[in-house]
Parts: structure tokens; sequence; C-alpha cells
DNA sequence: CTATTTTACGCAAACGTTTGTGTAAAATTC
DNA sequence: GAATTTTACACAAACGTTTGCGTAAAATAG
């Protein structure tokens, strides 16, 4: 009862007394195999509503048309638009897409790893933990000839296939748009040290302050480890300060949120007293009453779904008999400023 | 160059003069080969690094250790969640997920099951597109002894596997709440008639009136096809009755948005001119300055990592060889009201 | 009518593993 | 020391498909 009994070729070749490989080559029309005969098998392939297990092919294929995609956390947006942008781009190769949430623990990471090696992915594609400071889990994978192609948290290597997002054009535009409104005292709260988008944003807020003409100042430069309190704590020590800071980039969304709280239970009011700028992770601004200025946008969907097609690329690349070492295959996607000034 | 060199279980075979078999089974510890061949098995596979192909032992058993969901759209905040409601499930029972976004059309929804059947998924979890009302492409995967289980979008249907929610408590509690509140007149923005969650809504409504001794009255039920211009619609048609309703009871967040929205703009107040109750998708409620009265929980995790459990409950007993069919699997999950009423 | 080509198919190996059965040699029993 | 058991391994089949090679029979050529 639990043996499943789908017709197979072998079956086919019994009713018809011709041997396997006279079915599989009839039913692929090869021209070596007589009209009649070829006629017959399809009949009767039709009749048993024979399907070929592909399982069956993958396994001599040595492939398993199915690639893996590792994300921190799917609950965030820019990651659950990023698996779309996987998935989009997998579908249109004929790749399935199995997934596994890191969120933002190394280990598991190491463990998903581990797992979709053993389940013989044709690819990965990874965007990192925020932990994730050694990458020999995925150069093991390259034993397996397995590519691995990284988005938007790239390692801080060289010698990997990646795909990242710039995030100096948009933060220039958004500094020089608070610096046209204004504002000459923009602060940042950044985000934990540990994460390479932390140093990031700090470099280049430092460089649009200076290509702007705007001095640095250490006390309008603040941090959270992201946890609410932190995110409170931070944007409380900006406002308490006795020069605040007209504008303030923040790290992201979820930190503005809380930040936006504590403004307004301080009785200050956003975008009048204090302006923000953040990176654009939540599509529920439009809803909002207190919203940013401006977000800065990565594109999660366009990053991932490119960073698939370099995955492709490489997998098709290897498949070639000829297979030559591809070059790197690297891209950055410039950031963009979206204004959400509201039109007067 | 592209063929992947692995050591396989010949390799080790062939390094030894001993058999495959032997290998195999000294690798396993199986007390039918000596000691001695067994150490140096041992040793020679460590050597070699070998690692068991997980795919050939796969396809050997017809399994993959792969199962498949099926959801409308990973943007909404309750299909992410249900997939990390599967993605943990699985993960104790050390399965692969792969996934698919039916996007709401019918025809990627037949697709993607087609597209999982063909990797032979050892199962199949499904929420159901807004447009599916004929099942057929379900039942084709019993031909591939594929179980099925459904969750949240199930369908209307009693001869299937499914986890579901109960939207009667969860109103029961609001309708109750905005009753004890003063509210006598309490309208209704539905969602597609062709949705099952539209009827029910619908008729747990109704009831709900009734068990509070309220009047139904069709003037203040309204529906939206879910896009904003159509929830704006529903909403001012609402607001600008003679006798307009006090508290709403809204198809979902995703429409509440739009009704405060529009709300505002007539000049009303949230919670004060006009109240509302929504159905839990949004996480994001908590740093709204016009919230729902009270949202109604569906528990998506809860709901999906459930059916998860349902579906290897099925995939184990398929796979044992007295294999009796098991009764159908089903688990309706009540809803429950969260109130969001400020805390005075 | 023989010699050559073409047609149409079968055989067997391969992908990597597991497992039932067979069988020498070694160990045990009486 | 012959009969029996145990030990320790090899062989081969199986999962479902594809594909290179070999080869009868049929068709064509000369």
């Amino acid at each position: 009862m639990s043996r499943n009994n789908l017709p197979t070729i072998k079956e086919i070749a019994k009713r018809l007394n011709v041997s396997a490989s006279t079915v599989s080559r009839a039913l692929h029309d090869h021209p070596s195999i007589g009209l009649v005969t070829t006629m017959r098998v399809h009949k009767v392939a039709k009749e048993l509503g024979y399907e070929a297990n592909k399982m069956a092919i993958y396994f001599k294929e040595r492939k398993t048309y199915t690639i893996g995609v590792i994300i921190p956390d799917l609950s965030e947006p820019f990651f659950s638009a990023a698996l779309t942008g996987v998935e989009d781009s997998a579908e249109a190769s004929n790749y399935n897409v199995i997934i596994g949430q890191s969120l933002d623990n190394f280990e598991r990471e190491k463990k998903i790893v581990e797992n979709m090696k053993d389940h013989r992915v044709d690819g990965v594609l990874v965007s990192l933990t925020k932990e994730t400071s050694t990458y020999d889990h995925f150069d093991s994978l390259k034993k397996y000839n397995i590519p691995v192609v990284f988005f938007d948290r790239v390692p801080s290597r060289k010698d990997i296939n990646y795909v990242a997002c710039n995030l100096v054009s948009g933060m220039l535009q958004a500094i020089t748009k608070l610096v046209n409104m204004g504002h000459t005292r923009i602060g940042l709260i950044n985000g934990p040290a540990k994460l390479a988008a932390t140093l990031q944003r700090l470099e280049i807020y430092i460089r649009c302050l200076k290509e702007n003409s705007l001095p640095v100042d250490q006390d309008i430069i603040v941090s959270t480890t992201l946890g609410k309190a932190d995110n409170l704590k931070a944007i409380n020590k900006l406002i308490s300060l006795e020069e605040p800071p007209t504008a303030v980039i923040v790290f992201n969304d979820y930190v503005l949120l809380d930040c936006i709280a504590a403004v307004k239970t301080a009785g200050l009011v956003v975008n009048k007293d204090i302006s923000f700028i953040s990176f654009a992770n939540l599509p529920i601004w439009e809803y909002m009453d207190s919203v940013p200025l401006a977000s800065i946008e990565q594109f999660a969907y366009k990053q991932s779904s490119m960073a698939a097609g370099f995955l492709f690329e490489l997998i098709n690349n290897a498949a070639k008999p000829n297979a030559t070492e591809l070059p790197l295959l690297q891209h950055i996607i410039d950031s963009e400023m979206i204004d959400y000034t509201p039109a007067k």
C-alpha cells in the first residue's frame, strides 16, 4: 500500500515487449526508433499516465534544480521581498527554492549551509547574519561545486560573488536635501559596531557631511544594539542634548519607529522640531502620520533577483563541458532616496 | 573540471580492495563486518572526507525529505509568519521547505503544485488562493502519495486535512466589547464575495449581533475587493450615511489602513467618532497613532506549524509498512481578540 | 545476387547507495 | 577428524532514467 506504483519506463517496456532504452528514446522521439514503435510507446505511456520521474533524472544528472536561500529573518519586509525576488528569478529558470532563516544566529547559519549541502542544492544565495565574520562554512561548498552568491549583507572579502547596495548615493541625496532645507546639525543613530552596515553608514555619513561642508560632531553620533530599550536610549540622548540635532539619520525603520514614539513622548513634533531620514525596510510609511522626511531605498527585490541571476550564470557555466572559471560576479546597486515630504 | 569528484563508497572500496557493500556496512558498523575492516574503512573514509550522497539515498528511498509550502503572498506578515512556522516545524523533523507564492492566482497555484509534484516533495502545505474553487490539482497529488494539509485558507470540503481558524470566538469577544462600550450600530466592511473568509465573517457578524440583541442593518454592511480605491469607497459610503455606524468590523488590517486614512480626511477622529475592529495581520499597530480598538488574532504561526505537524504525521504514517489509512487530521484554532484600547 | 549501408532495436553501464542471498574460510562442536 | 556453525565478506539487484555501443534484419547499391 505504501509502495508507490507509478508507471515507469520499464513498465511500458514490459507491456510492449521492447527494451527500456527503446521506450526512453521513443518518448523523446529519437530518430533511431521506428515510427510505429514510437507511436505505440506514446500510446501506452498516455494510457498509463506515465510521467518521467524527475528525481531519477536529476540524480543521474547530479543536479537538483533547487537553490537555497539563507536570510536572517522573513518577518522583515526587506527579506521577504528579497525572497520573492529570488523565487521569481528561480521560477523563470525552472528552479526551486528552499529556504532557511538564520535568525541572525551564526550557528544556525552554519547548520543551514550544512543542510543545503546535504540536499545538494545547485547553488546558494546568502544574506549574512549579523554575527557572521568567518566564512569557512561557505568555502566548504566549493568542494561540492555549489556556487554561492551573497546579497545585501555581504562578507568583507573580495573573492566572492555578490550583489550589494551602495549607500553613498542615497545618503548623499538625503543629507544634501537636509542641508538644502536649512539643517546644519544632523545626527546619526547608528547600529551595532559589529555590522558592516554600521561602519559603512558612519563613513558615508562623515563623508557626506564633509561634502556639504558641515562639521562632524561626535556628540550627535550615537548607536543602538537595535533593541527597543536601546533605541529609546539613543534618541533620548540626542534630544536631551543642550543643542540637539534638528535632523537625524537613523539606522533603519524599526529604530525609527521607536524614535518617533520617544520624540512624541517628549512633546516634540516630527518634521518640525526634529526630522528623520531612515533606511527603507517598511512599506507602511504612507499610512503613518509621523514619517521620515525621506527613506533610503535599498532595493531588496532587485538585489536578490540579480544575485539569483548571477547564481544561475555560475550554475550554467559549471554545467558546460568546457567550463572555464568564471570571473567573479559582483555588482553594486545604487541606493536611492525616496522622498516622503508631504506635498504642500 | 565540471565533473564533481567527491569520494564515493566505490572509491573507498577500490582503495581497500573490498566490495562496496562491505564499505557501506562498515560505515554503518554492521556486525557482519570484521572489526579490522570496519576500522580501515572508517579511516579511509575520514582521510578522503567521505560523506554519503544523500540524494542517492533519498532516490533509493523514494523520498526527498522536502515539503512544499504554497502561500498567496509573502509580503503579508501573516504568511511570512506562517512560513516561519512551517520552517521551524520542518527543521525539527529534518525536512526542507520549498516555497511557492501563488500571488492569489489560480493558474500559478496549479503550476506550483505541478512543479512540486515533479520535485516529488514528500508533502504539501497550502493556503489557498482567493480564486481557488476547484481542487483537482490537489487531488492529483494522491496518485503520487503526496499528502496535502491546508491551513488558514482551506477548501470548503470535508474530506481534507486542515488547520483553520475559527473567527467566532474572536469576533464574539470583539462585538461584545463594542456593545459593552455602548455601541449599538456596528458596521461591517467585508471582502470579496468569492472568499470563504468573507462569507464566514458575514455569518459570524450576523450571529454575534443577534447574540447581543442588535438588529442587522444591510445599510451598514458593505464590501470591498481589497483594492485601495474600493476600500476608500466602502468606508466613505459608511461614514456618509445619514446614520453612520459608530463602530465597524473591517475585513483586514490593510483595508483598515485605508479606512483610517479616509476617516481622517473626512475630519473624523478614530476611536472617538468611529471605532474599528480588524483582523490581525500587521504587527505595527503599536507604533500607529490611530489604531483599531482591537484586532482578531488568527495565529498564523500556530496554524501553519500545526499543519506541518499534521503533514509529518501523514508522511510518517505512509512510510510505515503496515500503513493503514489515517483518519482525517483536522483542527480548528480559536481566534482571539487582542485589545488595543490605550490604557488610560 | 553479393556487398554495403541503413534502420531499428537490445544490451549494459552509469549515477551512489542499500540489502538479500550466497559462500568460502575459520571456528566450533561432538 | 568429520559435521556443523559462525564469521566475514562478495555478488548482484534495486531505485528510474539515459546513452554509447553492438548487431540482426531490412533496404539499397552496384
